[in-house]
DNA sequence: CGCAAAATGTTACCGCTGTAAACATCAAGT
DNA sequence: ACTTGATGTTTACAGCGGTAACATTTTGCG
C-alpha cells in the first residue's frame, strides 16, 4: 500500500491512453487499468468521475496532441512556403490518424464520451482553427462563410482519407495504391480539395 | 413457453438492428434483447455463437441495405442520365448514413466485430463495387487501377462527409453550411472528386 | 507545533453483463 | 414409436462499473 503519490491522475491518464490505443477503447477496463498502475480499482474514482469522465480525458488528450501536430506558423512565409506547410500540416494529419487508430478512432466515435464537455470542445476547436487559418491562408476566398465551407470539405476529405486507410485489409490489392496516397499526398489533396469552392457565398 | 418460433433468429436480429439505431451498438445488451423479444437471454446463443457474432450479422445487415440504396443499372442510360444517376446515389448513400447514424458508425467502427468473417466481406464489396461501376460509367480514366483510386478518393470524400455531419452538433453555426452542403450535393462532390486523377496510372 | 479538515487510498458490496453447462421440450425421420 | 438433433430454459460463474463506509495521509490554520 503506497500512499500520497501526486501524480497517479496522469499515471492513469498516460496508461489508459496506452492501453486504448492498443486494445481499442472499448475494451479499457478500469480495474485492469488500475492493475496496471498499481492502485485498487476504486482509486480512479478520486481522480475521475466515471469511466465516461476518464474517456473524455483520454478523448482530449488526443485532440491536444493532433492539433500540435497540425500547428503552423503562417506569418513571414512566402505563399509556396505557405502552401508546403499547409500540405505537411495535411500530411502529419494522416499520419497521426494512422499512428494512433485506436485513440483516433476514440475521437472520432459517435458515442456519447465527452458530450458537451467543454475541456474536449476547447480542443477539438483548437485543432480544428489550425485548418481554418492554414485555409484563409491558402485560398482566396470572398467570406469567411466560404472558408469555413472549404475547411469542412478539407477536413471530411482527409478524414475520410485516414477512416478508410485505417479499415482497410494490408493483405488487400489496394495496399499499393494507398502508399502512393500516402506518398503523393499533395496530389490527393490537390485533386480532392485544392480547388477554388464556388459555394458557401 | 413458447417453443419452436422458426422465426427467431430474424426477429432478434431485426430487433437487435433496431436497439442499436435507438441507443447504439456498445449500449446492446443480449438480455434487454432476448426479453424485448420474450425469450430467456440465453436463447441468443442457439441462432448466435456470441454477442460479437450477433454485431457481426447486424453489420452485414447494414451494409446490405447500404448496397441497396447504391445500386444503379447504368445500360441504356445517356451519359447525362448516368451522371445523374450516379449523383443520386450518392446523395442515397449521405442520406443513408445520415438515416442509420448508429448503424453506420457500427459498420465503420474500427472494433474487431465482424473481423475476417466472409458474408460481411462479400456485402461489403458489393456496396463498394457499386461505386466502381458508377465511376468506371462516369469517368474516362485510363486503367482499371486509376478507377479503383478514384473510387477510394470518392468514398472518402463522401464517408468523410456523412462522419463529419454526424458528428456536428445541430446548435452550431455551421448548420446553414451543412444544410446549404446536403441540398447541393453535386456542386459538392464537383468541387471534391469529380475531376480527373492524374495519379494511379 | 498540534489538531481539524480535506484529499486520497482501500475494502466490501450491489446489480448488471456475457458466457458455459446441464437440462427440458419440441420437430423430424426411420 | 422411438431416437436424434434443434431449440429454449434454468442455473451458475466470473468480470465489469459504480456506491458506501472506512482508513490513512496530506494540508492548512490556530
Amino acid at each position: 500500500m503506497v500512499y500520497h503519490r501526486k501524480k497517479l491522475k496522469a499515471e492513469l491518464l498516460n496508461t489508459a491512453y496506452r492501453l486504448c490505443e492498443t486494445n481499442g477503447s472499448e475494451q479499457l477496463s478500469l480495474r485492469v487499468l488500475a492493475a496496471e498502475v498499481g492502485v485498487s480499482h476504486t482509486a480512479v474514482y478520486r481522480h475521475f468521475k466515471n469511466k465516461n469522465d476518464l474517456l473524455t480525458a483520454i478523448k482530449t488528450e488526443g485532440f491536444d496532441r493532433l492539433g500540435s501536430v497540425l500547428q503552423v506558423n503562417y506569418a513571414g512565409l512566402t505563399a509556396t512556403q505557405a502552401m508546403d506547410e499547409f500540405v505537411l500540416a495535411a500530411a502529419n494529419y494522416v499520419q497521426f490518424g494512422l499512428e494512433n487508430r485506436q485513440i483516433y478512432a476514440l475521437m472520432f466515435s459517435q458515442s456519447d464520451v465527452g458530450l458537451n464537455n467543454k475541456d474536449l470542445a476547447d480542443q477539438r476547436q483548437r485543432a480544428f482553427n489550425c485548418l481554418i487559418t492554414g485555409v484563409a491562408k491558402n485560398f482566396e476566398l470572398d467570406s469567411p462563410k466560404q472558408c469555413l465551407n472549404k475547411s469542412y470539405q478539407i477536413w471530411a476529405s482527409v478524414h475520410g482519407l485516414v477512416d478508410i486507410l485505417c479499415h482497410h485489409n494490408p493483405d488487400d490489392e489496394i495496399q499499393s495504391n494507398v502508399d502512393w496516397i500516402i506518398n503523393n499526398l499533395t496530389t490527393y489533396l490537390v485533386e480532392t480539395s485544392f480547388n477554388k469552392p464556388t459555394y458557401g457565398a
